[in-house]
DNA sequence: TCAACCTGTAAGCATACTTGTTACAGGTTG
DNA sequence: CAACCTGTAACAAGTATGCTTACAGGTTGA
C-alpha cells in the first residue's frame, strides 16, 4: 500500500518555488538537485500541479509562481492533483452475486473505506502549504 | 495510490468463515467462488490471516475457524495482516542536505503523513468484522 | 486401505505502475 | 545567435499484484 512518492515531491516543488527570492530562479534541474531526481520527474510533476491550477509554468523560461497563497492550497489538493484514481482502496472486481457475502460484499466495504478515506482526507486538508513552509523554518533556528 | 485488493478479500474470507453455519464446510477452491479469484489466492491470504492469529486453519481438511470473537477482530488487525508495509505515503529518498528544504523536508512531511495517517487507522480500528457481518445481513432484508 | 478431497507453497507468467534516462522540439533572454 | 529553459515522447528497469499450474503431504469416509 503506497502512495506515490510524487506526492512528497509535489510538495517538495511548491516549497522550492514559494519559497524562493524574488531574483532567486528555480529551474527544473536546479529543482532536481535539492529534491534528488532527475529533472524530467520534476517537469513531469510540475506539469500535473499546472493542470490543477495550483502553479504557473512559462516555457522556456525558468518563471514559475503559485497560483494562490500557500494557505488556500491544502495537501489535499496536492494529492488530487497528482493523484489520478481517488480510491485509496481496492475491491475485488467479480465476487459471487450468487453468494450472500459476495452479492453484498462491495456494499458494505464500499462505506467501510469511504468513511476511513474521508478521514484522512480530511487533515491533509487542514493542512496547508503554509504550515508546511512554516515547518521548514521552524526546523531551522 | 492503492491499498491491494487482498485487504477486501481477507474481508470477505472472514465473513465466509464465520458466517458459515456449523455444518458448512468452507473450502478454499468454494470460498474463491464466492470471491471470484482463484483458489490459491484464497489459501495465501489465509496463511498471512493465519501467520497473524485471525484464523486457524487445518492442512488437509476444509476446517477454518475465527480465533476470536468478531466484535475483537478489527478492519485494522486484518489491514496489518495482509499488508507488510505500514507506511501509506512514500517520501523520497535522496533530498540535498545542503538545500534548506531538502534537509528538513522528510521531517516534516513525516509529521504531517502520520497525522493523516493515524486519521485513517482509527476510523479503522473503529469497525469490527462483527460490524461488517451485521452490515452484510442487514442489506439482506 | 484407498480414493477423493483438502491445505500449503513454489514457480513462472502477464500486467500495471513507478521511476530513471535519453532525446528532441521549440520558447526565452541577454 | 548562443545559452538556457520547458514540455513531452519513448524506452528501460524495478517492483507489486494477481493468475495459473504443479505438487508434496494431511484428512476423511466408505
Amino acid at each position: 500500500m503506497k502512495v506515490a512518492s510524487r506526492f512528497s515531491i509535489a510538495v517538495h516543488i511548491i516549497s522550492l518555488i514559494s519559497g524562493a527570492e524574488e531574483n532567486e530562479r528555480c529551474s527544473s534541474e536546479w529543482m532536481a538537485g535539492s529534491i534528488g531526481v532527475n529533472s524530467v520527474i520534476v517537469r513531469r510533476i510540475m506539469g500535473l500541479l499546472r493542470n490543477a491550477g495550483l502553479i504557473t509554468t512559462q516555457q522556456g523560461s525558468a518563471d514559475s509562481r503559485v497560483s494562490r497563497s500557500l494557505d488556500r492550497i491544502t495537501m489535499l489538493d496536492v494529492l488530487r492533483a497528482v493523484e489520478p484514481d481517488p480510491n485509496l482502496f481496492s475491491i475485488h472486481q467479480n465476487p459471487n452475486p450468487a453468494c450472500p457475502v459476495g452479492a453484498r460484499i462491495q456494499n458494505v466495504l464500499e462505506t467501510v473505506y469511504s468513511r476511513a478515506q474521508v478521514k484522512m482526507e480530511q487533515e491533509l486538508e487542514r493542512t496547508t502549504m503554509a504550515d508546511i513552509l512554516s515547518g521548514l523554518k521552524a526546523k531551522a533556528p
